[in-house]
DNA sequence: TAATAAATTTAAATATACTTAAATAATATT
DNA sequence: AATATTATTTAAGTATATTTAAATTTATTA
């Protein structure tokens, strides 16, 4: 499985779960950051290897075998970035840049060692799922899209899944962390942003942004 | 540069340190396991960016530029050994075949991070000087080849060069391992075998695999 | 040294993963 | 609905890293 294919796969599957809509080519083109024609060449080649199902101008999607090589590519994303970050102290965002790479030449045994010597985490330093080694991911119900918490409660942040440096600097640089508490002020129903209270902080949300942090409601707890 | 770039000119680094002398293109087709004419496009190529030095049907030998590359791929390797052998416990011949594919995605930063960790080390699991960051590496000049320790004396096995899984099943089957002490019985100087013993077992190595253990004297020391 | 064997090079082809430019289809706008 | 815009596909071409088969050079040996 070459590197092409697996980000090629992975970028379905995580549009997929972001969107949960239609992806179409261009939008693989454009996050792969190549032509759309070389993405319709790709497209017609993994549908032959029956890793995706492509009609010509309709969206595209995973088949059981592609879902299967994307989660296992995910599943070693996630390894070494829990790894990186535990046993080498590199920051959020660098250990995102790392394991874009060394996820593609991981051996599932090597994989394994990691996960074993990491206790099998359940989840990611940003708080993503690490699927399993059969390729489930466990989804924790109890999490929902900051976009749909409901203004007037607290909040503790469970999940920050940008991929983005600026994500991750705005987060950090707004005390945005895995764990931190936050109230909900108010969700602006028309304009879609949601206003938050961290600590002493205002801060006002777009829908983008608020679609990407993950929080869990705190039960009935004053800080 | 490539995967194929980075291991040919490795290829070129190994076989001169091995053996240092001729390095003909067969033998590197032979050790990367593609045809001669293969090697021969590569040879091109990497004489027109200026990473080898080669003339038709003339031996092959490194460029400053290219010894440098080829120096900075064997840190990344002997180093992940390193790592890996430390902190996730794999053994001598699954360090080296994890090694061979990481080495070529390991950016200098994290190359970087990976020595701090294990506080700059100068040599990896099988004894194998580690470069540093500039390329440089430090010889321990008091190590010699097995094949040309004198008989009669004690010696401290400090390194095993070869890469065959063969190879290390035969030192760790023999209790040859880095950090024991051998006792040099007699060199055979016709068909130049090493025989030696180690423990209360007398082994007679050839002297293929005598020239892949380096040693080094044990001062007056009774074992 | 001439003949033979072995190694190396060249030439022609292939697969992968792209590109640019043009054609075509789908979607949005007036 | 006709037109304009946007997205997608096709066609032709490129670079890298290979292959096989044939030609050539170098090395060996009788």
């Amino acid at each position: 499985m070459s590197v092409s294919t697996e980000n090629f796969l992975k970028v379905i599957y995580m549009q997929q779960k972001l969107i949960s809509a239609n992806i179409k080519l261009g939008k693989i083109a454009a996050v792969l950051n190549i032509t759309n024609a070389a993405a319709t060449d790709m497209a017609k080649k993994l549908a032959a290897r029956k890793l995706v199902n492509y009609t010509k101008y309709k969206p595209l999607t995973l088949t059981q075998k592609g879902n299967e090589i994307a989660l296992n590519v995910i599943r070693k994303h996630r390894l070494w970035e829990s790894f990186l970050y535990e046993t080498l102290n590199l920051s959020l965002h660098e250990i995102h840049r790392e394991a874009e790479i060394l996820e593609h030449l991981t051996s599932d045994f090597l994989a394994d060692k990691i996960s074993k010597y990491l206790g099998n985490p359940s989840t990611d330093p940003h708080g993503d799922p690490i699927p399993a080694i059969n390729g489930k991911i466990i989804p924790d119900k109890t999490q929902l899209l900051l976009s749909e918490a409901s203004a007037g409660h607290n909040y503790t942040v469970c999940r920050l899944s940008g991929i983005e440096e600026e994500f991750f600097d705005f987060c950090s640089s707004n005390h945005i962390t895995v764990g931190s508490i936050i109230w909900i002020a108010k969700q602006y129903s028309v304009n879609k942003m949601t206003e938050i209270k961290i600590k002493t902080d205002k801060i006002l949300l777009n829908y983008e942004f608020a679609n990407l942090i993950y929080v869990k409601q705190v039960q009935n707890k004053k800080i």
